[in-house]
DNA sequence: AGTACCACCTGACGGC
DNA sequence: TGCCGTCAGGTGGTAC
């Protein structure tokens, strides 16, 4: 699930839920998400408290009142829930941070796609793993400059953490369609205006999701996200949607808006 | 540099 | 009901 919006609202939960409290007890349940030791993060956490955070792209850094930071990445099925009632662990749960007043904050992981770790610096963690810049820090000109003499397909570029980080398959696709630019369109081929015409339309969707709690069913009919499925009806044209292979990945477009 | 595959994991869904 | 293939909003590695 979890692209640039989705983990902008899971930063959003953590600051409205989870700052400021000391933590009691690090519980991990299953350690094959985790970069370090259980002992590790019991050391670094336990009585420490979560102060800040920050996201860049899909990676979420939380600051705690030591050096350490701890880095969260859901991988496609992560998700976070804070709760109080004792007896609720959600399913999947991989690692539970408890508070001393009460609270529990659960790393939810079906899948065990996702990573936590810990760094010294956010920074530097995006150097090592070669996280390109946010996509909503990016400004019009970076944006050219990232695209420029790239010869691959434009959705391949859109979704390289390297290049741009935080859009994925779902938010790529919405861009393209929005723009009317079909995916294999090789980016060196796209003019200034179809450059310019994606890095406006990535801004506006990727507000807009975050306005609407990251939640599909609060998007806009004439989106794409609520018609991701072979031969459902274009909101914006009579054409039907169809699936393609694009990078690996289910693609869908609409093959009438979607020319070049 | 780009692409095509495989791998990591588990759950849901459709066909038989 | 059960089994099986396929797919899923991510990332990293390898081989061409």
């Amino acid at each position: 699930m979890p692209e640039l919006p989705d983990v902008e609202i899971y930063k959003q939960y953590i600051d409205s839920t989870s700052l400021h409290k000391t933590l009691d007890q690090i519980d991990v349940k299953d350690d094959s998400v985790m970069n370090e030791s259980a002992q590790t993060f019991e050391e670094q956490l336990k009585s420490r408290s979560f102060e800040e955070t920050r996201r860049r792209g899909k990676r979420l850094f939380i600051s705690t009142n030591s050096e350490k930071w701890l880095m969260l990445h859901f991988g496609m099925t992560g998700s976070l829930q804070y709760w109080e009632d004792e007896n609720n662990i959600p399913d999947h749960t991989r690692m539970i941070f408890r508070f001393e007043k009460g609270g529990k904050l659960a790393y939810i992981c079906p899948r065990k796609l996702g990573t936590v770790d810990l760094t010294d610096s956010p920074d530097n963690f995006c150097e090592e793993h070669h996280i390109g810049i946010d996509a909503l820090e990016a400004d019009a000109d970076d944006f050219r400059e990232l695209l420029n003499n790239k010869r691959g397909m434009i959705k391949t570029a859109l979704m390289d953490q390297k290049t741009i980080a935080g859009l994925g398959n779902v938010y790529s696709d919405e861009v393209l369609y929005q723009c009317n630019i079909h995916p294999k369109t090789k980016t060196n081929k796209l003019d200034d205006e179809q450059i310019s015409s994606l890095y406006q339309t990535m801004q506006r969707i990727l507000k807009t999701s975050i306005n609407n709690q990251a939640d599909p069913q609060k998007m806009p009919d004439h989106y794409l996200i609520n018609h991701r499925q072979e031969g459902a009806d274009c909101p914006d044209c009579a054409g039907s949607i169809k699936r393609l292979k694009v990078a690996g990945r289910g693609c869908y477009i609409c093959p009438v808006c979607q020319k070049s």
